[in-house]
DNA sequence: GGGGACTCAAAG
DNA sequence: TTTGAGTCCCCG
């Protein structure tokens, strides 16, 4: 007897944290686990939750080996979330550890959930029957069971009456399984009418799901051409199969137009994922999701690492949204991890947007995703005429922003009570402060990039790194006071231009900087889809998919703005950015106006916006990025290694450049050139390592994360998607 | 002598 | 990533 138990039975477990492996632990005899269950296990000194992995046990001194604490009931991670997970470490060059603790993000749900106590009738009567008793009666009489605050509710008594009937065995006590966090969608509930394109479009994607298996799909239409009600129609295909469906959106805390727009398809909400879920919410979602309780998630990028028992659709909307980069800590990109979950999983993905990424399209253009075309608006919507101003001709004021066709522009709007929004990709009053007399430039003292004035707080703020400081009063150089300048406009200071011009207008600015959080955004977004604005100033954030029905004017105030600073994805960025934006106006089919303040109105990508021409910009884009062999084209350009000061950009290149044959190019940029990554935090500088197969890569890179240990902490690697190398 | 800020190694 | 231990420094 004793001896059955020696040796015990050892299985790896994937721990929350930065191991190469996962550990080993024993198991306690009696106790049963499997590959996926999810467990308590000691680490050091504290309890951590993990996942049994699948394989052997490693060999670990016998000393060390603890046993598992407990077992949690919850249903076990599918063989494909761990399948899954070990890719994404892989591709990610991330321990596999972190990626787990990305899955394990509910910390209570892994226990099942509290039990609503309810009562159900028992077939006894009342010994004495009173009004408030007979009432009670009639709504039970189906013999459904009740909450007993909802059968309170109901029947208009008091509780006390219910806790009667109890205590007489009219009722009897029973566990209700906990109340599910969404209604069960009803892929037949409020079908749309879809236009021909439309109907097309569906009917392929539909054709995916029947066949079964792998597909990626994207949904490349003109904003307002009904992508959304193309996809809700896979989405109900796939829910008629049973199987379960995730909804990936950039920010979702700001999308509650779409929730209604689900909601009025399927008559009922998805469940919602995203950082700003309550704890409480966050684990029932997690439960319900693992449970297959909940049919279809509309989330985060995080949501592609929810438990899902049979996940049998992802949507990825907004493809090309940099939101769905996570650069921190694990780096991925939740549209390629989505196409690779797929793969896993044996279903299809589809991408949708209006201006794909490059990559995007290369891949379509090279057979790997099917390319579906919406070429026209729905319905009455029309598409903006777009012109540009040329600001070498039709100069603005001194000291002001707007050229005068742009502000008549605006009065014209104004006149006809419809509504005008000016885009400007610039947060804050002024992007650059310097003092008349010396000269001085206020830069942050820690990236060295210009602070940007912001005058609503009264402080000067980093963009980069989030250092701030207060707005000064005198230079900091030369001590002369009222001599600081403000240089160019951010939303602030448009805002301050156009009180000036329309004092009568209202005028909201949207920025996500101001202050009351997402909360107050969404308050805002819908006082003016309400028509309680006539102006609206704001940044990127108003390129994001909000209807804005009265819109009628879109105005950029400055349409050069990140053309030009080095990122390689300028370009793309700011095609998306500007079609995007123009795109909200006409929503509902009245005349409508995009105006364009350059000063290279012959620049390709302005040129190919405003003539509508999609397909010139991404034929010149995909040639421009073969010949610089910039993603997807060539060599990978896909690790980024980040360090502090240039000299220790420097010593990594050196130790990159002496790694074997071949060795990848290697460009060391600094904080102005930033291209592919955020910079986060101290790092100040990186290295773009090219090679030519990801896997050269990775063995530099781990060579280098391995040779400088010491430098951990100042050394990040990030890796850019290179869509090419997939699967 | 104790507390705070910091660095480092270890966790099965 | 988290934790505890060790070290240094400062302080009536």
């Amino acid at each position: 007897m004793f001896e059955d138990s020696y040796p015990p039975r050892v299985v790896p477990v994937l721990v929350p944290m930065p191991a190469p492996g996962p550990y080993s632990y024993a198991v306690p005899e009696g106790m049963i686990v499997m590959p996926g269950s999810i467990v308590r296990v000691p680490l050091g000194p504290r309890q951590v939750a993990g996942i049994v992995w699948d394989g052997e046990g490693g060999d670990v001194n016998p000393k060390k080996l603890r046993p598992i604490t407990q077992v949690f009931q919850c249903p076990p991670v599918p063989e494909e979330m761990r399948r899954f997970v070990d890719w994404v470490a892989a591709y990610t060059l991330s321990r596999p550890g972190m990626v787990a603790r990305m899955v394990l993000r509910a910390p209570e749900a892994f226990e099942p959930e509290r039990a609503v106590e309810g009562v159900v009738r028992t077939g006894l009567v009342p010994e004495k029957m009173t009004a408030a008793r007979k009432r009670v009666l009639e709504i039970t009489e189906n013999g459904l069971s009740w909450t007993r605050s909802g059968l309170s509710h109901a029947s208009g008594v008091s509780t006390s009456v219910i806790d009667g009937l109890i205590a007489q065995n009219v009722f009897s006590r029973i566990e209700l399984q906990p109340p599910p966090v969404v209604a069960v969608p009803d892929p037949g509930y409020g079908a749309n009418a879809l236009s021909e394109d439309q109907a097309a479009a569906a009917e392929t994607l539909k054709a995916a799901i029947d066949k079964g298996g792998f597909q990626s799909l994207l949904i490349d239409g003109v904003t307002g051409s009904g992508k959304t009600e193309v996809y809700f129609e896979a989405v109900a295909r796939a829910l008629e199969k049973g199987r379960q469906v995730l909804i990936l959106l950039p920010e979702i805390a700001l999308t509650q137009a779409f929730l209604d727009r689900f909601e009025n398809r399927f008559g009922s909400r998805p469940a919602e994922w995203h950082s700003e879920l309550s704890p409480r919410m966050r684990e029932r979602v997690w439960r319900q999701v693992a449970e297959g309780r909940i049919r279809v998630v509309a989330g985060a990028r995080s949501a592609l690492f929810l438990p899902f028992e049979d996940l049998g659709l992802i949507i990825v909307d907004e493809e090309h949204d940099p939101a769905y980069k996570q650069e921190d800590r694990v780096f991925y990109n939740a549209r390629d991890m989505a196409v690779v979950r797929g793969h896993i999983g044996r279903f299809p993905v589809v991408l949708a947007s209006a201006t794909p990424s490059v990559e995007t399209r290369v891949n379509a253009q090279q057979g790997r995703y099917q390319r579906i075309e919406l070429a026209s608006r729905f319905a009455d919507a029309a598409l903006p005429t777009l012109k540009t101003i040329d600001m070498r001709k039709s100069p603005p004021a001194r000291g002001s922003f707007l050229s005068p066709a742009l502000v008549e522009a605006v009065q014209d709007t104004l006149a006809r009570k419809e509504q005008a929004l000016l885009f400007l990709n610039r947060r804050g009053y002024a992007p650059l402060t310097l003092c008349r007399v010396c000269g001085h430039r206020f830069q942050c003292p820690q990236c060295s990039s210009w602070l940007v004035e912001h005058r609503f707080r009264n402080q000067l703020m980093c963009h980069h790194c989030g250092h701030h400081e207060p707005s000064p009063e005198a230079c900091p150089a030369c001590g002369a006071l009222d001599h600081l300048a403000p240089c160019g406009p951010g939303v602030e200071r448009i805002a301050e231009e156009v009180v000036a011009q329309f004092p009568e207008a209202r005028t909201i600015i949207l920025s996500s900087d101001m202050p009351g959080g997402t909360k107050r955004l969404r308050l805002e977004l819908d006082a003016i889809a309400k028509g309680e604005a006539d102006i609206v100033i704001g940044t990127q954030l108003v390129a994001k998919g909000h209807n804005f029905p009265n819109m009628t004017l879109v105005g950029v105030v400055d349409a050069d703005l990140g053309l030009a600073n080095g990122d390689p994805r300028a370009a793309e960025r700011t095609f998306q950015l500007l079609s995007q934006v123009t795109g909200r106006a006409g929503r509902t089919g009245k005349k409508s106006v995009g105006l364009l303040q350059t000063y290279q109105p012959e620049h390709p990508v302005i040129r190919s916006i405003v003539s509508g021409d999609r397909e010139s910009f991404y034929a010149r884009e995909i040639g421009e990025r073969e010949k610089a062999m910039l993603p997807p084209f060539g060599r990978l350009a896909g690790i980024v290694v980040s360090a502090e000061t240039r000299a220790e950009a420097e010593g990594h290149a050196r130790q990159l450049r002496r790694a074997a044959p071949p060795a990848p190019d290697i460009a060391i940029l600094g904080p102005a050139e930033a291209p592919l990554a955020v910079l986060a935090g101290r790092h100040r500088f990186r290295l773009l390592v090219q090679g030519e197969k990801r896997s050269d890569l990775q063995g530099f890179i781990r060579q280098l994360l391995e040779r400088a240990p010491k430098e951990r902490g100042s050394l990040r690697v990030h890796v850019d998607i290179d869509p090419q190398s997939f699967l």
